[in-house]
DNA sequence: TCTTTTCAGTTTCTTAAAGAAACCAATCAT
DNA sequence: ATGATTGGTTTCTTTAAGAAACTGAAAAGA
């Protein structure tokens, strides 16, 4: 009866979820986003139990998504994003752009996300062509591979 | 110690991931996006229990991001992606292209996303500017609204 | 048409994961 | 030096996930 696990499929999203596919690895990987290092930090902010938290940060220190970083000269360690959980900012703003869209704010959306040259909201993430087109789902196949 | 609920956070983040911030709500979405809508395909293909499966298919048709259709004349239901459900495949896009460029393969990607008029891998998917330049995550700032 | 098989679930039960709370050593502030 | 905070770990409880058996419809076969 062990909980399934998706690490073994052959398949991008399958494998991905199975790292960062539950609420609180994203929650995490948001607040490092917004600049949290600390387990403090993450523990009061999220409201997530600290038993919970640890084993999520080793989740993902262990896959890459975050690096420990224990301060020279001793000190309380920090956990900052590597470049492949920095990577990671197209899903979560997907996400928080859907969420804009769809769910309900009772004052709009609470926050905004811009470009700090301009000062001006980014645009809307959108799957393009080779060429730079917007394509919607029907434009696009998924086209497995052969070996 | 019920379990923690996002969905009264100020955040479309955390109220999308309350939504579909698990690993089976996201893998069932996948698969709609693959082109299943029965009942029994969901669950042949995913492998999940049935009792789960039934709840997560109420779980996002309560929440407008399938729609259950019974087909005129009777017969058995379809689970449909709606509109705002469709409007996830940002979301599935950037997992799967951060899980092909992170997750080692052992014969590249299985799958392709094509531009089905050229035949041609779609672009990485990136967050742009409002006029179209790239943005990594330390050209933007989340900005609070204030009220 | 009658029978059999599949489908779309629901119910019951078991196991694993989430959460609360207490605990602890190391660090930091005074 | 003392007390408070940090970064955990351990133990225990509750909730959710998973297996399996069951059911009433729908579809397929004879």
């Amino acid at each position: 009866m062990t909980r399934t696990s998706l690490k073994d499929w052959d398949c991008s999203v399958a494998r991905t979820l199975d790292i960062i596919g539950d609420k609180w690895a994203l929650m995490i990987l948001r607040n490092a986003f917004f600049g949290t290092q600390k387990f403090s930090g993450f523990q009061s902010e999220l409201g997530i139990a600290k038993n919970i938290l640890s084993a999520r940060l080793k989740h993902l220190v262990e896959h890459g998504i975050l690096r420990r970083v224990a301060p020279q000269g001793g000190g309380h360690a920090r956990y900052k994003l590597t470049s492949a959980g920095i990577e990671l900012h197209t899903v979560l703003i997907a996400l928080l752009q859907w969420g804009d869209r769809h769910i309900g704010h009772p004052d709009g959306p609470p926050v905004d996300i811009v470009d700090v040259k301009t000062g001006r909201r980014v645009a809307p993430m959108a799957v393009r062509s080779h060429s730079g087109e917007t394509l919607t789902p029907f434009d696009m196949r998924f086209q497995p591979r052969r070996s």
